[in-house]
DNA sequence: TGACCGTTAATTGTATACAATTAGCTAGGA
DNA sequence: TCCTAGCTAATTGTATACAATTAACGGTCA
C-alpha cells in the first residue's frame, strides 16, 4: 500500500500529509478537472482513515482547488489556464505592493536573507543547476512576502505563489530566463535596501510582467 | 443549551454552522485574540460533536482567523486594525481590477441585477433605513465579483469583504457618506455598461479610497 | 532548596461505527 | 413503451471510541 508517511520519522498530523499531497496530485494534473474525489478510496491509497481526509478535502475547498457539494462529493476544480492568467495579473498589482511595503518593514535579517538568496542562485547560475534555482527563485518571493509587515498581503501571494508553482518551474528552465530574473532580483533588493518604495514596487511589477511575457511566448500562458 | 440550528428546517451541513457561528463571533470579537478554542467545550456549546468543529477550526485556520498548533489546540487570531487597513489597501487595487474585468465579462443579467441593487438602495435612502442600505452596498460589490469573470479575484474580493464586513457596516450608518457611496456606484456601473475599462477602474479605486478615508475621519482606521 | 523524573489529567489526533442522504436500478402499472 | 414508486447500494455527515501527545503536578534525591 502507498503508505503516505514516507519519512515517518518526521511527525506531521495525518491531515497535513494528506492536504498536501491531495493538492501537489491536483496542481500537477494527477487528478483530472471534475473528477470525484472519494474519502474512503483516498483513504485507502494513503493508508489513512476518512478522518484526515474529509479535513483535508475542506482545507482544499476553501483554497478553492475542490468543489464539496454537501451529502454529494467533493470535485476536482483545479485551476485552468485562466486561472493562472489571472493569478499572474493579480500578481502584477500585488507584488508591486508587497515591494513597497518591504521598503518600510525589511529589517537586516530579511536583507541578508535576500543577499544571499541572490549570491546563492548567482553561483548555481554559472552551473547551470536549473533545479536550485527554481529553489532559490522561490525562496526569494517567500522571504519579500515575509518581510512586507502584511499578514493579509502575505497570505494572498503565498498562495498564489503555490498555485502557479508547478507552471513556474518550467519558466526557469531557460537560462536567459533565470539570468534575468536573478539581475531582476538584484535590482528590486537594492530598491529595497534604498527605501525606494516607488521604484520598488515598479521593479517588481515589471518582473512579474516579464515572466507572464515569457511564459506567453512559450504558449505556457492564455 | 445554544443549539446551533435556530433555524432547523434549513439543512445545511453542520459543518457550515459552525464555522459561520465561529467566524462571526471572532469577528465580532466575541472571542478575545489568542483565547483557546477548544473543540470539546465549542462543542457543548453549540450542541454538536467534536468532529463538525474539528473540520470547521481547519477551515479558520486557512481563513487566517485562527492558529492551530499540532497536538496543542486552535487559538484566536482575529484581524487587528494593521490587517483592516491593508485589506482596505489591496482592495484599492483589486476592486479596480475587478471593475476593469467586470466591463468585459458583465452580462445582461449582471447589468439588470446591478441596477435593481442601486433603484433599491436608493428607495432604502429615501426612507433612511440604513440597515438595508449595508445589505445593499454588500451585495453590489458581490454582484460585481461575480461579473468579473475571474474565479481566483472573486475569492480573493469576497474574503476579503467577509473579513471587513463588521467594520463596513458601520460605514454606513451616517446618511452623507451611504449615500455619496449609492451615487459612486452608479457611476461605476454606468462605466461599466459603457464598457470602459480605464474609467471603471479608476472610479471603483477612488471608492474604496473614499470609504477608508471615511472610515479613518471616525478613527475606525489606524 | 532546587532540579529532575515519573505519573496523571486534559486535549488533540485518528479510526471506526452508525445515521442520513443520494442516486441508480428494478418492478409494476397505465 | 414510458413513467413512477420503492428498494438497494454507495457515499457523505455526525458521533463516539480509542490512541498519542502535552503539560502540570508531586515526589524523590542530591
Amino acid at each position: 500500500m502507498n503508505d503516505v508517511g514516507e519519512n515517518k520519522n518526521e511527525k506531521f498530523p495525518l491531515r497535513d500529509k494528506v492536504f498536501n499531497r491531495l493538492r501537489d496530485d491536483i496542481l500537477s494534473g494527477k487528478y483530472k478537472v471534475n473528477e470525484e474525489l472519494k474519502e474512503v478510496a483516498i483513504g485507502k491509497t494513503l493508508g489513512v482513515s476518512r478522518t484526515p481526509v474529509r479535513e483535508a478535502l475542506r482545507q482544499l475547498e476553501l483554497e478553492g482547488l475542490v468543489t464539496i457539494i454537501p451529502n454529494k462529493g467533493a470535485y476536482v476544480k483545479g485551476i485552468t489556464k485562466e486561472d493562472i492568467h489571472d493569478i499572474f495579473v493579480i500578481r502584477t498589482y500585488l507584488e508591486g505592493l508587497c515591494a513597497k511595503w518591504a521598503c518600510r518593514h525589511a529589517d537586516e535579517e530579511d536583507l541578508n536573507t535576500l543577499d544571499e538568496i541572490i549570491c546563492l542562485a548567482e553561483f548555481n547560475a554559472a552551473k547551470e543547476r536549473y533545479e536550485q534555482m527554481a529553489e532559490l527563485d522561490s525562496k526569494f518571493h517567500q522571504t519579500l512576502y515575509n518581510a512586507c509587515g502584511s499578514k493579509m498581503l502575505r497570505h494572498i501571494l503565498r498562495d498564489f505563489h503555490q498555485y502557479v508553482e508547478s507552471v513556474r518551474k518550467q519558466t526557469l528552465s531557460r537560462s536567459e530566463r533565470a539570468c534575468a530574473a536573478i539581475e531582476e532580483h538584484k535590482a528590486i533588493l537594492e530598491a529595497i535596501k534604498n527605501r525606494d518604495e516607488e521604484l520598488a514596487e515598479k521593479l517588481s511589477c515589471e518582473h512579474i510582467k516579464a515572466t507572464m511575457a515569457n511564459l506567453r511566448t512559450r504558449g505556457l500562458l492564455e
